[in-house]
Parts: structure tokens; sequence; C-alpha cells
DNA sequence: AAAATTCATGCAAACGTTTGCGACAACCGC
DNA sequence: GCGGTTGTCGCAAACGTTTGCATGAATTTT
């Protein structure tokens, strides 16, 4: 008994009109083209018929599809989920759906998981994967893709994207850190492919040389991946060198984990004999041992902002192209106290 | 310039055949029924053209999607996303992609968001949000859509499903407080309108009864929710009876994480004065303050199973109906240790 | 009161596939 | 050399919508 689900023709049939008719009632925007007393009856007989319109042939009819794709390059890291909630739910208000996909961190699981979401006619994409030069994205604007960059942009900043503002958050780890009195601060940064990883890198680097402080390049390293053990490799090279210093700051809070790592591997005792920043603020960060100080980022909100522009660049795809830039703020933990005075 | 894609015509008309042939052609069952040089022709052609089968069309024809609904009730709880993604990389093998949404915890908002996505004709559904007797589950098995339960199930079994071994589980939590020698053991549990909540539970109560431990029901909370601030209020109002005891058992590791909270308000250390055992080994709490000892389940696993499950139950429907019941096993940590003999 | 406008609805094409059926040829066995 | 099988392909309907156009009635304008 497969029951095939009623359809606008059944509905019709049953109000004595023609399918058409029960088409523009249904739908808001043509809804006053027709009478009242029809209007009344066609929509209590597809409310009785529990009648609900196939998306596939609405689809097919109008190149609408009410879904979007939201790629994120790894669904694991706690920071995402909430902006994955924020986007949802504003999605869901109007009537979309997403389609979530995690490239875990592989370009050419990315190229695939679009190539695959652009087949089945997304009216637009949330990217949470983006490189400074990104091809992906470069193909998406090339073929009128409404696109959102979330978390991370490209270097042109020519593609409408929420992100934080970087230069601020690491402005206040570095003056937390001087604030407490340390004088010598190593760090931690991400792959330079991509912005988070490359705006920070240069704030921190602008920074160290604004405050006047000797910047010894022994003392800061770029990973090729936002990973703990990344961080732990990197932070073990620059505690290997010898070199006094008192502070890290991380660009991003696993990188803080896996400086976590490697401190405890050197017997040393944070935050006691090194302070630890992160960045982002992702939850949990309050429970660990210690608990993180950090760089804290709006994360439900940037997926309800990413969402909201998404709509509009939809919906008139000639909008401008607009950045974002979020606030972040300082969280202070245990993580941080001022350096002792040994040496 | 729209660039309206190539379909399925516009290959046909430069190879010379009928529409139908390309379709036979593009796909692998009925691609013997052609000729071997058209078949070559055919494919070269739609290759050049780049050509991508239009997926809303298929559906409506065919009303396969080659899309399934996933539904999990906290997103932002870090078991899942090791679950999701075990079910991405699986259905992606075979061709389908996965819709995720999160109920967050609210039975509108999962009504709302599984008639959409029947709405949108998914080929099947995978639900973590099960309850013991759910409405939602029984609707979709009436209208006979596949479906796979994960981490939770019905109380009848009547789904197929892909769980954890939750008496097992908790054995393992309460024979290893034993061992350490703890003779008065508390316990947290879950809502008892979800079969992990109410499976786990029961099988504390039977565990001391075969033990013949004295089972004191001040010792023993069930709350409403899988989440920290229910854990906290409940053992805090264990705490304040008075009655002495060593260790507790939480029945999931947002709940032990709000242990950790109420003994934090109580002045009491973990795991000095009070051991603590969690549930799911979720992401991160080997990093907590203290490392938390818990019960590893194969998240990824999980989904794998789920997924090759729901496969199997849209490509026959009348498959049996199973469950999987996967093993879980003790992962010792820093939250619990030997009793202190106080008293 | 005739002409022009507005209003409500029907008609049919189109979106891009898949698939049962039929046609036609080439081949086979007898 | 003929009936029957097999292999290859075209034909057209169907999936369930939306929407530009046509139509005829009702209403307004002149």
């Amino acid at each position: 008994m497969p029951k095939r689900n009623v359809n606008i023709k059944d509905v019709a049939a049953k109000a004595n009109v023609h399918p058409s008719t029960v088409s523009r009632v249904l739908n808001p925007e043509t809804r006053s083209m027709v009478s009242a007393v029809v209007v009344e009856r066609v929509t209590r007989i597809a409310e009785e018929m529990g009648y609900s319109r196939s998306s596939l042939a609405y689809g097919l009819r109008t190149g609408r599809t009410h879904t979007v794709g939201v790629l994120v390059p790894d669904l694991t890291n706690p920071m995402f989920p909430p902006i994955i909630r924020g986007i949802e739910r504003t999605l869901a208000q109007e009537g979309f759906i997403a389609i979530l996909a995690d490239s875990e961190n592989d370009q050419e699981n990315e190229k695939a998981i679009v190539e695959s979401l652009k087949s089945r006619n997304v009216d637009g994409l949330i990217l949470a994967t983006a490189l400074r030069v990104d091809s992906v994205v470069d193909t998406c604007v090339e073929q009128r893709i409404p696109l959102v960059l979330v978390n991370r942009t490209i270097q042109a900043r020519s593609v409408t994207a929420v992100i934080n503002d970087d230069e601020h958050g690491i402005d206040l780890a570095v003056s937390h850190l001087v604030d407490l009195g340390h004088k010598s601060i190593a760090y931690i940064g991400g792959p330079q492919n991509t912005t988070t990883g490359h705006d920070r890198y240069w704030a921190f680097k602008k920074l160290l040389k604004a405050k006047r402080f000797k910047s010894h390049s022994e003392l800061i390293r770029n990973c090729n991946a936002f990973t703990e053990t990344a961080g732990r490799r990197a932070f073990l090279s620059i505690l290997r060198t010898g070199r006094h210093f008192t502070a890290v700051v991380a660009a991003n809070d696993l990188l803080a984990l896996g400086c976590y790592d490697a401190l405890l591997e050197f017997g040393l005792e944070c935050p006691s004999e090194i302070s630890v920043t992160g960045f982002n603020d992702m939850p949990f960060v309050d429970r660990l041992s210690p608990p993180m100080t950090s760089i804290h980022i709006p994360q439900r909100e940037i997926g309800v902002q990413a969402a909201q522009l998404l709509l509009e660049r939809i919906r008139s795809p000639e909008s401008p192209v607009r950045t974002v830039n979020l606030l972040p703020d300082l969280v202070v933990r245990g993580s941080t106290s001022p350096p002792v005075d040994s040496k």
C-alpha cells in the first residue's frame, strides 16, 4: 500500500478548481489573485487532505530549492556546533534547510562535496573552509552561486563574509599578558594559507614591534594545521631552543591545547611557569586543567549573521559584498598569571 | 548570462541519439542495454559538455533523492560530531548525502524538522532523539520511512537501531569502583523516558543488588535532561542529604561534569574525596580537571553502522529489524581512586 | 449604452529525468 | 528461407509543480 502522496491535482479535483488555482492559493505571493471564497475552500480542503507540496517538483520548476550547503573543515572542533546551530535556526525561520558537510580538512573532500552540493541545486553556500586564495571559492563566484564565508575569508575580501576581528583579538591577548608583566612572549600560529592564521600572525608581529618588544624568530612558529598535535609539536620545538620566555599566545584553542601537552612533557607548569592564551573560546575550555584564558567570539551570532547575509544574497544576488567584522573579547581564566621573575 | 546547465537533451542532440539512450548510458544498471560504441560516444560527449544530472528531476521521476535526514538532540554535545562524521562518510561513499538538524532537545522542533525532512522526500532518517515511547518514530514507521535509531532506541525495540550495551557499561563503571574499594556509591541518572536513561538506571540498581550493596534511594537521582546543569542540581541534592558515600556513577559525561561543579561548590575534592565516572567518553573529557574516568563507546563506528543499516533498509525495506549492540569499554583516568576510609 | 478596464480562473507548456513499450534490424535454429 | 529470438534504440508518458497567456465575466469609464 504505497499510499501515494496527495498532490495538487487531487486537491484541485476535490475543490472543483484548476490545479493552477490551487498553486496560486498556496503561494502567499499570488494568493491575492484569487477570490476570497475560493481561497478559503482550497486552503481548507488542502489542509483536510494533508497536502504538502513536493519540493522536488517545486525546485525543478522554479530552480529554487530552499536548501543551502554548509561546509566546515572539522566538525569535531567544538567551536563549530554553536555556529551551525545559529545557521540552522535562522534558516529554518525562513523555510530553508541546511545540508551540513565536514571536509575533514581535506581539499579533495571539499571539492567533491561542493560539487555534490551544486548538483543538488543548493540555493547558496556557507563555507567555513576558505583559504586565502581558494579555487573552490573562485569557481563558486564564477558560477554566481550565492556565497558567504564564515570565520575565515579570502585574501581579496571580494566575497561576503562574517569573521572576527583577528587583530583586535590578538591585541587583547598580548595586552593582557603584557599587563601581567610578561616581557618575552612566544607565538604558536596557524596555517598561513588561511586568513585567520595569517592575520593573527601579522597582528602579533606588529604588536611586538609597537610595544618595542624584542621579537625573536625562535619564539614564533606557524603550524600547518589548527590541531592539538600540530600545536604540541610546534611548541616543543620552541621549548627545545632553550630560549627564555614566560608566555605563549596560540592562534586557536586547539593549538593552545597542544601547548598544554608540550608543557606537561617538559614538566613545566601552567600558568606558574608559562602562561598560555587561546583563541575562539570554544566550549569546554573553561573546564580544562587549567581553565583556558581565551579570546571569546560570538559563535552563535556568527552563524545567525552568516545565514542572514546568505538569504539576502539569495534574494538579491547583486546585493553589495560585505565583510562583517565581529568584535571578540578577552576571557581571563586560569592559564595566565604574572610571570615568575626568574633569571 | 544565466548559462543554463547542460541537460540530457543537449547531450543527446550532440551525440545524435535519443535522450533516453543517454539516460541509459549514464545509469550503470542499464548501460548494458546499449551498444559499446554508443556508450563510448555518449559518455565522452557528456564528459566534454560537463553534463551533470539534475537530482531534482531524477528525484521527481524516481522518488529517490539519495538524501537522508539526520536528527540529533544536541549538536553541541561533543559525542555527536564523531558519530555524524561516520554517518556522512559512509553515506558519501554510496552517493548519499545527509541533511543534519539539531532539535535542541525540543519535541516541537523535532516534529517540525521531521515534517520538513519528509516534505523534502528524504530516502530515510537517522534519529538520535528517540524516546522510549516516541510518537515521531511511530509515525515514521507507519509511513514506512526507512529508519535507524542511534544511541537510544525505543522500548519496543521494534525499529532498527545501533546502540551501546548500557548494562555492560554501567557494570564496567560500578565494578571498577568496587574494585577500588568503594562501599557506597551514588548514581546520577538521565531522563527515564529515554532508553539510555532508563536502562542505565536499572542496570545500576540491579548491580547493587547483585553485589549485595545497600542501595539507598537518597543516593540515587534521575535528571530530566542529560545536561551539566541538571547533573549539578541533582548531585547537590544528594550531597545535601549528608548521607555518606565515596563515589558517584553518572549516566553520561555531561551529568558527570555537573557533578564536578557540585563537588567544587561543596569544597569536596575529586577523586580524593569523591570518585566520579562518566559515560560516553566524549572528546575532551580526557582534558578536564581531573581527567574523567568514563565508559568509552565507539562513536565513529556507531555512525558507520547506522548509515550502513539505513542503506540496507532503503534498498530492501523488508530487511529484518535489527538492534546492533556495541560493546563499550572502561577508560580509567583521574576522576576515580580508592576511597578515603573516613568515618 | 458602448467601450475599456479589471478580476478571477482555466489552459498548456515547461522544468529534466526515467522507463515500459514498440519498432526494426540482425541473427539464430530448423 | 522462414518463424522466432535477441539486441539496440526511439517514442512518449509520467513525476508535481509554476506561470505567461487567453478567456470570459463583471465592473468601471466615457
